[in-house]
DNA sequence: CTGTTAGCGCCTTCAC
DNA sequence: GTGAAGGCGCTAACAG
């Protein structure tokens, strides 16, 4: 049923290598032999076999996106904005869930890189270390998003890395609600997982705010099992239970905690912002309809996918240069969950 | 660098024909060649090439999920969903988003259907409408999810369909509100699009159910452009600046409606559910964290998902019988936007 | 039970 | 500017 190169060729009387000349655009191809061939293309109405020519060629178009979760809010909003931007770029995006666990995380990877179906990888890892990411060896281009998972390990991580400067982003969220007039800021969420960068560095950029306001001995931690609401409201729960006075503040690690948080919140008839102020980070478009709306870090998605994307195809185009590193933008949007 | 069947039946002295049979688990292998051959596949690693595979046998083992966008809640749940049960089937699913419109619909069915990388196509559609579904002729097997958008056609839509009883999801939860003892439901979402078949369905739940009740009156609806919280938000906006009486129940057609109708009725110093109660669809795990938690219907993803890949699979392994049906469970969560 | 061989559909080096 | 032919890596007839 299939229509191939050569019934066009036969069709327009030539060979499949006129043919395919012509399909793919190539200079010196006599004018009427074109138009000729052309019309052949298009009434067999022929599509190249995409595997065909991939076998062929060594490349498909096509990248894993591996993230933990799509129903987390800030992956499905992740995978949204690579969905968008490879279709620009006439990529195709094969999406895969790691569930945030190492051995997974791993497994996906190298499946994409043995597999031959996908030119490379972007990956945003949550389960592997510095240390597993330093010694990892894909078989085909990789490029890290959110966190290159360097800084305090020896060796530096060799891969492309596009993320976001997540301490100053940290310390501005922070910052905001010290000029509220909040002293006992908690911080919720991180796990004790040494692979949990992005969490290391925001609430590193959290101790470095209330050091430089000299609340030193004020930072406290409320970690979490995960980044879901759930457990938000599960930290909630157990931090206004315990002997110390509450905290006046959340610097809450991601929007579903937030979210979470502010539920508990709300049931525990504590009153935010008056009583508490939350801040989140992510900004997922639920953020602006959670009441109060949540204050929270906005990242550019967008610019971030678009950065990888061409990240990834300069390396699947071959370069070989040291690794890169993107920082994306992000601004703090101030909501009613922290109005001062 | 790629090790080929080749390379390894160089290795165990025999042809590749016999390593193939091997790396397939194929009877009539004698018990020492398969052992030779297995260590040669060890030591050299070998992996297949999938992409020579599927050229040659014709398949791929992905298939494409088509839905509108990612973003909204109840599609980033059903794309988990499928990632999750295609994973357990050996199936890899590639997701692209339509936006909902039709001629992009039409046109990633097409490049799904022709460029050769995938066996099947998934459809959520809400761009086209069952004329055009009707008159569809996919050039790979197609499942439809959510609605087949049959029904008042004269034509029935030619696919297998796997989706909720949605008249019945919808009378079950409008009687929810009724037993509250509300009179005046409003129901909140639906385009005036004819494309758009599973609210014409949740619609014509309600309104049964209402007239059951003998408050055919009663019916009354506010349509929105489109599904998000943003679009929920403007709809209890206009219902409470009209001139009537406002209502004192929502019917929402999702839950990202319900989500900014809850944002914007605490905003406008509506209590729910005192004044007013709310009830969302599709349950997603956000909505447990509203304030107050939403009641919502919540629809058996999972089993959706794991249905439409059996389907589909059955359909590419050239199955020919009439197009199938399958409808999926559903049941009322209530919590206390509700409560009565 | 295993070896040989012919393609799957395409691109591309080599001739002309 | 175009034709002929080889091969990407694999599977499946067809022998033997």
């Amino acid at each position: 049923v299939a229509v191939t190169l050569r019934d066009v060729a036969a069709r327009a009387g030539v060979s499949t290598r006129t043919v395919s000349n012509v399909v793919n655009d190539f200079r010196h191809v006599a004018p009427d032999t074109r138009a000729r061939v052309q019309a052949a293309l298009v009434e067999l109405d022929y599509r190249p076999n995409l595997l065909a020519r991939s076998l062929r060629q060594g490349r498909t178009g096509i990248v894993t996106l591996l993230v933990p979760d799509l129903t987390a809010s800030y992956f499905g909003e992740l995978a949204h904005a690579f969905v968008e931007a490879a279709g620009q770029a006439g990529i195709t995006v094969l999406i895969d869930e790691t569930g945030g666990q190492r051995d997974r995380e791993r497994a996906l990877l190298d499946v994409a890189g043995r597999s031959s179906w996908v030119d490379g990888v972007l990956l945003s890892a949550l389960g592997l270390t510095p240390t597993d990411l330093a010694a990892l060896r894909p078989a085909i281009p990789l490029v890290l998003l959110g966190e290159r998972a360097s800084g305090s390990t020896s060796r530096p991580v060799p891969f492309d890395h596009v993320g976001f400067d997540n301490v100053a982003a940290a310390r501005k969220a922070v910052g905001h609600l010290l000029d509220c007039g909040r002293r006992h800021i908690t911080a919720v969420g991180g796990t004790t997982r040494r692979s949990d960068v992005t969490s290391r560095l925001r609430l590193k950029g959290y101790r470095q705010e209330l050091r430089a306001a000299g609340l030193a001995p004020q930072t406290r931690h409320a970690r979490t099992a995960d980044y879901t609401r759930a457990a938000g409201a599960a930290a909630v729960r157990e931090l206004w239970s315990a002997a110390e006075e509450p905290p006046d503040a959340l610097f809450c690690l991601n929007d579903d905690l937030a979210t979470g948080a502010l539920r508990e919140l709300h049931r525990l008839g504590v009153a935010v912002p008056q009583d508490v102020s939350v801040v989140g980070f992510d900004d997922v478009e639920q953020s602006q309809f959670t009441t109060p709306a949540l204050t929270s870090v906005a990242l550019d998605n967008a610019a971030l996918a678009g950065s990888a994307l061409r990240l990834l195809a300069e390396r699947v185009d071959g370069a070989s240069g040291p690794a890169k590193d993107v920082r994306i933008g992000h601004r703090l949007v101030v909501r009613e969950s922290s109005s001062c």
